[in-house]
DNA sequence: ACCAAAATTGAGAACGATCTCAGAAAAAGT
DNA sequence: ACTTTTTCTGAGATCGTTCTCAATTTTGGT
């Protein structure tokens, strides 16, 4: 297009320009350059023109890294997510990031798949690309040297979902709050018997007896649990709750067992989405039905869960705002450079479908 | 705890230690301090331990900026994604992710939310951020300055699940052959009259008449759904496809339209997850049940497809493959300099559930 | 004990921007 | 025309690394 006849295999990729050959190119100093591109200064008109025409000449793409380390803020968040793919940290993602931006900010994000060495190793690895603040969704309630104030070396970092026994920001729902109301529904539409079915990594499964090292959000819906039958004088067989570690097999085992328990539940609650859904896959799987057979209280609104026929009764993580506020807080320790530590809780709300048979004997109305 | 008696108020957060202060404790010179640290070169096994010494006193975290600024390179690709929160590209995230990682490498993640102003911007960004390079599901097919090859200013790009008319490296689903393939089971099981809505960004509302500028994968799913039509000799309806802007209310007008046309198809083809989710959403509204008063297929094997009920039939995205095939590419394009732009598409392969009614007159068996 | 070879170290220049400070040019005041 | 401001510009330091190159020390051979 641009020139026939000699047609050269493709120009050689030039070495990006630099802000030195934008000055070089407009005859002026690299001062004068830097202070049109960055938009300071006093530049007169004229040359401010002869600047952007030999940028745009250039292709100039401005270096971010150097200037971050002159700077010394990198404009970058650090993400640090327990499991990709559960509902609620997908939509934490989403509206960390695009939060984020709207701040101006971008996001490195890292998995950890609950893995504690991973968590380690990618918050180093951030600490080290000079993030100028973290969220975290941490995956263990033990060894937590490396989220000290010695491991953090005076960064940022705001808790997510999850909190720890640290003096750190954190952004949590109620899950003992929410964890209650779920059992105060059932107990309210008639069932007694109520299930408990916990999905937890880095934990070996476990029955009845609750085991130590539970992470706080489903540590805080066990106890919810445990306080709300408490409170209605019924005493919890040990058959009626199971851990698993994962969400297979694991999770269809922990279904399976107190499914098939002699004093079997007539409702579960799930702690996560994704025991709802090793719930729905395992009833399915013996052919009853949600709803009839036995109901169902999850956690988490996924986008399925109203569409599913029965649709499922849930209890709603405000993931939404509490990710906002994670963002605004962080945002607000590195700007303010005040140690804004705060812990918001927000509440969560039991959202009624029909996954939640109703046990009453025929109202006499 | 460390000191009773006189509690200062929290030491105050010294500036992080440099290497330089690393060197200066172990009165050695910043080179040799940088050899320890970044191990190479060769250092006295006891010059080595003073400096590590010192090091673990300062608590000392490498500036992965600086190093960046010398050594050309940010060991950070960017992943920019069209939306975030639809199932397949969750997926693509957490494996671009950990695949990255176990490559050495970060992830900074963009979402465009489809918006290509924001995707312009985002590339933008991480152009200045000097990812080592980019995998994009690009949200248009439209206005492709910024992934030309001046755009790109020559750092290697991916396409992930969409292609564009560019020379660029890609990876994607054989989109139109899983549309003949869904279009062939419908057919097999005796549909004939097979409706198609399609979800899609950036492009208003039209029905019948297939419009301009959709992107690759979409564009690939309808021309494979007329095509398998027409090799059936089936002349399709224009009431039998409809396009809709959004997952909502344009989603559920869309399908209303359709499951209400005069000739009403048997059988609906939803162009992807969201759109799944917004049939099943106005068929349930209308109380009619899938796989008996309307078949489905979908595309993307989202984790509630096979758990509700009936399970849905759907086209498989080889999503994992297709995002770990992305990295190999770019990293393979990073690291051996070599523009090795290649285009792969995988399979997409139909998963039989039972969403699919059969409408063939009783075997005669 | 002496010299060559090998091992170890340090000084200083990059990398690409920003920013301070002082000097040059232009504008304004007398 | 000649100060006095004001506006504009450039030289050079700086951020925290890495890396080259030369200087120094140590080792080894005789």
């Amino acid at each position: 297009m641009k020139q026939l006849g000699n047609d050269a295999p493709e120009p050689v990729i030039a070495a990006p320009a630099t802000i030195n050959d934008v000055a070089q190119l407009a005859e002026v100093s690299r001062a004068t350059a830097s202070r049109v591109l960055g938009e300071y200064g006093a530049v007169k008109a004229e040359t401010r023109a002869t600047v952007l025409a030999a940028a745009a000449e250039l292709g100039y793409v401005a270096n971010v890294i150097a200037r971050s380390m002159r700077a010394g803020t990198t404009q970058t968040l650090g993400l640090i997510i327990a499991e990709i793919g559960l509902s609620v940290f997908d939509t934490a993602m989403r509206v960390v990031i695009d939060s984020a931006r709207a701040h101006g900010y971008q996001v490195l994000v890292a998995n950890t798949n609950e893995d504690l060495e991973a968590e380690r190793t990618s918050i180093r690895v951030m600490l080290e690309k000079q993030v100028d603040g973290l969220i975290v969704v941490p995956s263990s309630v033990t060894d937590l040297d490396f989220l000290s104030a010695a491991g953090l070396r005076g960064r940022p970092v705001v808790l997510l979902d999850r909190t720890l026994a640290l003096p750190l920001s954190s952004v949590t729902g109620d899950n003992r709050q929410g964890a209650k109301d779920a059992v105060a529904h059932l107990l309210d539409r008639g069932h007694t018997k109520i299930g408990l079915v916990v999905f937890t990594a880095n934990i070996q499964g476990a029955t009845g007896e609750r085991p130590a090292g539970l992470i706080s959000s489903i540590n805080d819906r066990v106890e919810g649990y445990y306080e709300a039958m408490a409170q209605a004088g019924i005493e919890v067989a040990p058959s009626w709750v199971h851990y698993a570690g994962d969400a297979g097999e694991s999770a269809r085992a922990a279904v399976e067992a107190i499914l098939n328990s002699e004093n079997r539940p007539t409702a579960l609650l799930a702690s996560n989405a994704n025991m709802s859904l090793a719930v729905l896959r395992a009833v399915k799987a013996r052919g009853a039905a949600i709803g009839q057979d036995v109901s169902l209280i999850g956690f988490d609104d996924a986008p399925w869960a109203s569409i599913i026929t029965p649709s499922l009764t849930i209890v709603n993580i405000p993931i939404e705002a509490m990710a906002t506020a994670a963002v605004d807080n962080l945002i607000g320790q590195i700007s303010a450079d005040v140690r804004s530590k705060g812990s918001v809780v927000l509440p969560m709300n039991l959202v009624l479908r029909e996954s939640v048979a109703d046990l009453r004997p025929t109202s006499t109305l």
